[in-house]
DNA sequence: AATGAATGAGTCTTCATTCAT
DNA sequence: AATGAATGAAGACTCATTCAT
């Protein structure tokens, strides 16, 4: 019981470390190091790792708060009214900005064997709520019959890549990437 | 004239170290190690050096013939006949097909320093016959008239993390992606 | 103030740091190897370089140091009575004491970038000291009066390469070499 | 005595070595490059090899050189008329001035054990000629009693290193240290 | 004999992770 | 619990020397 404040500190100190981290890895990707996280934190690398076992199982945590975030997107979206194309599209074009800004998501999406494995319950939400996206737009036939999640995701992780690009400085267009992708899931 | 055959042995050496450089490239990325590569080649770190000054430049070498590889499956189409969609769409699929084994190419395209500053022989060829593949298909009605080379490269950066993926063991599928970015580029 | 005891740890580690890498590059040569540094200190490689970010950063620190180190001999030289002519040669010998048995100085002293780069205030300090000692004997009539401080340099980096050419093996007597680059700066 | 075109072959090749050997250790000290050094000479490494049996022989051989030319030097000023110390003043500054020039000579002088080592005929020929000018301004009482060819060697041990450090950008005056030197070894 | 391609031990430096304080 | 110093296994690259042609 005396723990209790300790634990608040811990839990500060947390939290700390992981917005330190989303801020270094959404810079400089993948291969930030743990010191800057730690230094950007304000504490030390021990701490990071009192935390987090290693850097991988940190870019989990964050790939977790990220699909969160997308989840809620999404799930928002199935709240909207609208027509059902522009409510999918609008939900993936917020996806994409905010994944845009984000190097290691970038980096991550798809590809990298944590965001693989990993069914968090934030990417079963996510799964679910694009699910009925995608149901209610081919109810109303406006999006290609065979169209599945996976489509999205495998669409969302080639995104990652050229935004990706963009950021490394190559003249790669995402938004252009946005409106070929989507329109090739339009229903004909 | 007298030294042929030394000049024969040499090249023999470096043709050893491209195609070691390319499998381990292609099994591991760009990660892939200058050792494990002499290895591959059954030759010494040192013959490696001696043929590319750096590792950079045995990736661009790389990168290179690659582009050639492309441009050569772009031109081919252009002597075929065929209905300007499918051969454009054909050649799309033989490029993709051609670099989904190759990691280090994935990582590479669109986003490396070295694929996007070097504008090679081979780029300049790909993005001419490709060019006019789309020209084609424009004027067949069968490709969306705001469809450019950019485009394509685009999407193939996209391909790239896709099929990165794959390699990776993700569970995602580059033919599908390839479907849908594919009728993203259709006329309507 | 809590964590003065970490620090204290530290200070002491790289004190070790700073004396092995004295002692190899005093043995050595400015080829001495940064591992062979950690080991004499008893530490890993990584330690070394936690305090020096670089090998050259680690002689310039030395040579910093080394020249504190003749400064303070000719400020305590400056304070000694004595016929200054006297006062003056002390100093140079007890420079070159200190000096001989280091075979990095010897290479660095006037030649190296690094040492030369640099106005410490250890140079400026040394400059100024050994400036008025020569002030001092020019006024007693017993040093040639265009002496500057650069010549008492020049000298210096010629003992350099003497001590350092007995310390390699050769029969090189830089004591002999002082008695007469000293005789050279007396007034006739 | 089918052989003799090919030795008069061999020899050729040898002299380009030596040549290039010597251009490339004067203008980059004694790091440079047995590479450079073939390349210098128009042959391949393999005939340095032929040659030299390591690099440090051919340091060595230009060495010998080296002093030969000293030597000569030397015994040329024997043979000059004129007061002894100007005579032999002027034989010191004429070596110098041969010697500047040389980085690898200036490093290698006094120190290296290759020059400190082998007593070549050239060396022989040197100490004796140089013996003989300090006789004679002794005789004429205006050198030292105590010097020696040993002194001699010491100072221009001193020169190469001042004569380096000004080489490779210090501010380092040669000629002043020259000056200092030699009336170091006058009479008072 | 000549060539120059091949060799590979050796060098500096980085960074995820551990551990003494 | 926190700190940050220490660790040391890599990894890219160099260059004197060897050896097949």
């Amino acid at each position: 019981m005396a723990h209790r404040p300790q634990r608040a500190d811990a839990r500060r100190n947390r939290e700390k470390v992981v917005a330190a981290a989303a801020a270094a890895f959404a810079e400089s990707g993948l291969e930030a190091q743990v010191e800057d996280i730690a230094r950007r934190a304000g504490v030390g690398v021990g701490t990071v790792y009192r935390h987090f076992p290693t850097k991988e199982a940190l870019v989990e945590a964050l790939a977790v708060e990220h699909f969160e975030a997308l989840a809620s997107i999404a799930e928002a979206a199935l709240e909207e009214d609208g027509a059902p194309w522009d409510v999918f599209a609008a939900a993936i074009w917020r996806s994409a900005s905010a994944a845009a800004a984000n190097i290691a998501w970038c980096e991550i999406i798809g590809g990298h064997p944590t965001a693989a494995q990993a069914a968090s319950p934030g990417q079963l939400r996510l799964a679910a709520a694009v699910t009925a996206l995608i149901g209610r737009a081919q109810a109303a036939g406006v999006m290609r019959k065979d169209a599945t999640v996976e489509d999205v995701r495998t669409i969302m992780c080639g995104f990652g890549h050229v935004a990706a690009a963009r950021s490394a400085g190559a003249a790669m267009d995402w938004e252009r990437y946005l409106e070929i992708a989507l329109d090739g899931l339009r229903a004909r």
